[in-house]
DNA sequence: GTGAAAGCGCTAACAC
DNA sequence: GTGTTAGCGCTTTCAC
């Protein structure tokens, strides 16, 4: 390892300057000083003009921290996301971060263990009063649920559902798209299906299970073959190579994410010589932007980040304007994005936006 | 859209308790309870006892906007991540948070714009008064850096470097990983090369080329295709696309990063029909997980994300404990990663870890 | 070991 | 419009 260190000129460190010194410098009064840098605040032109001279010269940065003390709202909202490899939390979180800079507000993030849940990082997170926290695909006990509500503090949970009353949701149609997803490879011809399991303890991976075999159950189809993948690219990676090795080897397979379905896509090509589309059909949920690559051509179920992110921050401003602690729960609809990665059914297929996406309900328009 | 609004319990909102509440329901002074919560503070332990059975009680968790008003230190730090859909600055971001809420501290996170550098955004977070920056992949004004070191504010160059010496920086070693690359693809027996660059105005890109390019230059080779990848997918798609379309096809093709490498492979590939460590050679930077999946192999030259996340830190906590403003800057070496995507050279394989790697000194062991 | 008092840097009444 | 005053919730001398 190369290093270069560099003994440092001693500066003399000045202490950032406060209000109270711009005051002095500019010759008006401290509160002078506040209301010029408060918008909407009634100081005159002159008074202002003065200010902002002398602040620019002491490199003047009001102190947010000693802002947000007194009038209790940091603009931070503490965000949640769970160490994953899962590139739609990362999309998430992007989109969400970029959301909220442009209403004013900070993110400050915080990774949990997607097992443990929220819980043991939270206290610390409280601490610094937030006005708002979002949780991506974690969970969070109704104790702590019931405390943040009773604080006033809004809590949103994204992309996964939550029972307690006290916070809010937003999730994709989980339940649908999954119910698609068996659709679409049950309409496709397939006659043995795997599915490759989330997280038991995830709304979303339950809800994603429950459409898939509930709908492949209601066509007299009840033996699946499950593996856990838990969302992990190694869990995964074993649990569609134990699928594609045993006995039953399903000609059709689903998996709880697009993330371990790309992982299904890897071992089925390199591993076991399988083309998919042809000699197996693969799908998967979320429509990450991998899942668009030729060289995967993943056939899903979408979640629409943007429209979830809207509604997150619509949720949120809403509860920071009028200060009416309502719970809501929203259930985003995606689409069907047929690719080639499954076999395609005869009919439903229809272009959209530049995609081919499948409503069964619609004449092929192929 | 489904929706469902649930109108809450009117909880009467109960403010969250002070110091000062605890302590009249223990019936101590309120600097007792600060010193309860206070490690190492001198307290007796039936005091102590008291505070925390009344702390308990009324839910009481210390303002730390409060705290670090007064000891004028947040706790937190600020970390740059630009707006991108490279895997690699995520990777970074995750292992950079788990390690500051391994030493107490949190994250306050924000996105910039990957060309205009952070800049806009800092001035915005400076207010918040965070401990220290850290930046990922993104540039600084020396304006800034300069303030910043003035305000004994520590920051770092994350994968980056920078001419200022007011900040600090870790990044893997560009230029060595680039003339490794370069050395490798022509000791393979590569005549015609290709290049994908990352952005102009970034340290790493302009490393990364000049070491390629160097070496090549030094072996006579001095035509180069080049195209402009900046580091984005769609941009990346494109000029793959123009090098592989283009007369002077090349036979090896150093991508900047890694997640440009992998563009490259699914568009050689699906596109061009092309099987990469055949028909043609691809080398990335970075080592991100996904270069290690079968389906793309990437052959690559690493980036320690541990051990640079490991010396961030350890720059970071150097400066918090005592206020010495010294800069450093580091070199962490990586390692050539031999896998499938680009043609092998006769020697100098061995195997390390579990890896093929390539060391050009040993003789081969395959 | 414990309490009283001062004050971190700011905003928000309140007078004028 | 502008200055004065009183805190926001906490840490930190300083006496005892």
């Amino acid at each position: 390892m190369k290093t270069k260190v560099v003994k440092s000129d001693t500066h003399l460190r000045r202490r950032p300057a406060t209000a109270h010194e711009v005051a002095r410098h500019a010759g008006v009064s401290q509160s002078a000083v506040s209301r010029a840098f408060t918008t909407g605040a009634s100081i005159g032109m002159q008074t202002r003009a003065k200010v902002m001279e002398a602040a620019k010269r002491l490199g003047y940065r009001p102190n947010l921290v000693a802002r947000s003390l007194i009038t209790r709202r940091s603009n931070i909202v503490g965000i949640a996301v769970p160490v994953s490899e899962n590139p739609f939390y990362y999309a998430a979180l992007d989109a969400l971060s970029l959301a909220f800079a442009n209403i004013g507000y900070r993110v400050l993030l915080f990774t949990v263990d997607p097992v443990a849940g929220s819980d043991p990082v939270l206290e610390e997170v409280l601490r610094y009063r937030v006005d708002g926290l979002v949780l991506i695909s974690t969970s969070l006990s109704s104790h702590f649920a019931d405390e943040c509500m009773q604080l006033g503090l809004p809590v949103i949970h994204f992309n996964r559902k939550t029972d307690s009353r006290c916070a809010s949701s937003v999730t994709g149609d989980n339940l649908h798209g999954a119910r698609m997803i068996a659709a679409f490879l049950h309409a496709a011809g397939h006659k043995r299906f795997g599915f490759i399991a989330g997280l038991d303890d995830s709304s979303t991976g339950r809800d994603r299970e429950a459409g898939y075999t509930g709908y492949l159950r209601a066509q007299g189809i009840t033996s699946i073959e499950r593996r856990p993948g838990n969302y992990s690219t190694a869990q995964a990676r074993l649990a569609v190579r134990s699928l594609l090795d045993s006995g039953k080897r399903p000609d059709a397979m689903f998996c709880a994410s697009d993330h371990m379905a790309i992982v299904a896509l890897d071992v089925a090509q390199t591993e076991f010589g399988l083309m998919p589309g042809k000699d197996i059909s693969i799908a998967g949920f979320d429509n990450i932007d991998l899942a668009g690559w030729r060289i995967f051509g993943l056939t899903t179920y979408s979640q629409p980040i943007p429209a979830m992110v809207a509604q997150t921050i619509r949720l949120l401003q809403c509860h920071f304007q009028r200060d009416t602690p309502a719970t809501a729960h929203y259930v985003m609809p995606g689409e069907l994005i047929v690719r080639s990665s499954a076999r395609k059914p005869k009919t439903g297929l229809i272009q959209s936006n530049g995609q081919w996406v499948w409503r069964p309900g619609k004449t092929s328009q192929r």
